[in-house]
DNA sequence: GTAATAGTTCAAAAATAGAGAACTAAATTA
DNA sequence: TAATTTAGTTCTCTATTTTTGAACTATTAC
């Protein structure tokens, strides 16, 4: 039984098939296919069965997926054990895009400075694809808007955000809200406030980058609630204004969240202390 | 990284060398070699450091070596897991030369009459061996004299056997006590028995097989202590006299040995079912 | 019915691991 | 202290394994 078989074997089931899997080991199909294979014939056992042209997990392959997934932990624990101790090490961050543009560059650049024995490693992603990151050790930590209550999940306060509305400066708007897509922390931070607002009827539009939202609220289609450092500095700032969110919630917690166990506890920390002082 | 380079590390470290490693992975020193460099490069740290012409481990040797025995223990316990799955197992079952000609015979009849899933394969060696046997999982319990009295072992008694002296039923005989190797769990009642009688100063005689010191006993060039199962029906009886041993320990208490933690514990519950009732 | 998608099989090419000999260095011993 | 034994490394050649990419089959979608 060797590792690349038990990776192979994880990523077709992750990726639900081997055309997933292929791609996400960048390869060509027959590959994962013998791959599999050779596992099968290693263990004598079916992993897998084809229902119609997907592929389902044999009770034997739900066995075997959870030791597949403990050993490959152990493999990257170890890497990251030999890491640690040789003293310099990598540290992956999940960050959603807004975050990275706005507070790590500085927090980065403190790393860099102060505590160069840690690589960052940066990785962005949509606040909800974060928790799961972090869950299967894709990332170390990951910088995330709201609180995370999850069993096995340590979350640090880190910065506070103001949450303004923001409209454009010398124009009428009509009342479209715009709004990130699916995933985003700010997003449900303002839909619960047009909710709040009693604003239900009004229009949505959803768009993914932040500089299309403000664009697009500068000349006059709309306006949006975000955070107040996400408009600081923006190329629009000028035609913009801003005004503190009224309601329940006028501000956005961000904190830096990771696995209870893990190896990078005093890198995170270390890297947490900047924003907490 | 690969579980062949972890088993070869592992190998070399357990031997404590690589000459030993090739010789438990049935292959050449160059082999070891090179896969110990393949894993020292791939992690960028040196896992030995020449000592003369011994290997030391290195602080990051010892810190891989802990998750190389995590990861070949679910390598097996993967394999296990899904053998057992399939309903239809091997057992692996450790004895004695001994215990293996008197004892086991019946047992595995009656195994393959009443439970024919289960697939005994039989492993001889010492009983000394055995402790180690069972410990890393080379064997899934074992038969063993005596007490086993270690905390992540299990012990259930199964037989008693009557300890006796045999001596050559015709003849005189030398005061020369045939004993068997080192290991042997009957060597270390009939040497205990020997003490206590205060038969001190006499010779002994070291013979591996049972047969052996049998044939010497009947021909009247000394006695022995062994249990009564292994004389009846052996070819020299009709020359041999038995007589119950005398002394604090007349009879040998032979456990089946296992893992606290093991896959396997309904089997091996049922393989002592058979000499307990 | 046709196109697209998912997976398998196969042969050739590329990469890798293994065996064994030659070599170096340390311990043993005579 | 010179010779021998022992342990480990390095190197080359060979054998094996892995990868690739194309052809093929089966299922789903349009």
């Amino acid at each position: 039984m060797e590792l690349i078989n038990l990776k192979t074997f994880k990523a077709v089931v992750d990726e639900s098939g081997i055309k997933g899997a292929s791609e996400k080991l960048n390869t060509v199909q027959s590959n994962i296919s013998t791959r599999i294979q050779r596992l099968e014939k290693e263990l004598n056992v079916a992993l897998f069965q084809l229902k119609g042209r997907k592929l389902e997990l044999t009770p034997h392959g739900k066995t075997l997926y959870s030791y597949a997934c403990q050993m490959l932990l152990l493999e990257t624990e170890a890497k990251n054990a030999i890491r640690i101790s040789e003293g310099n090490y990598e540290l992956t961050i999940g960050t959603p895009e807004t975050f990275a543009a706005v507070h790590l560059p500085n927090a980065l650049k403190w790393l860099r400075k102060e505590h160069s024995y840690i690589h960052p490693k940066i990785y962005t992603a949509t606040s909800g694809e974060l928790i799961t990151a972090v869950k299967n050790n894709t990332v170390d930590c990951a910088f995330m808007g709201g609180y995370v209550i999850y069993d096995d999940l340590v979350s640090i306060p880190t910065v506070t955000e103001q949450m303004v509305k923001v409209t454009a400066t010398d124009q009428a708007h009509d009342p479209i809200l715009f709004i990130r897509g699916e995933g985003c922390g700010y997003r449900q931070v303002a839909l619960a406030w047009q909710q709040e607002m009693g604003f239900i009827g009004e229009q949505r539009m959803e768009m993914s980058s932040v500089d299309g939202i403000l664009g697009c609220v500068a000349g006059g289609l709309g306006y949006t609630v975000m955070g107040k450092n996400m408009v600081e500095n923006n190329r629009y700032e000028d035609l913009l204004t801003v005004e503190p969110l009224t309601g329940s919630q006028p501000v956005i917690n961000i904190a830096l969240v990771h696995k209870k166990e893990t190896l990078f506890k005093t890198g995170i920390n270390t890297l947490a202390s900047f924003f907490t002082g």
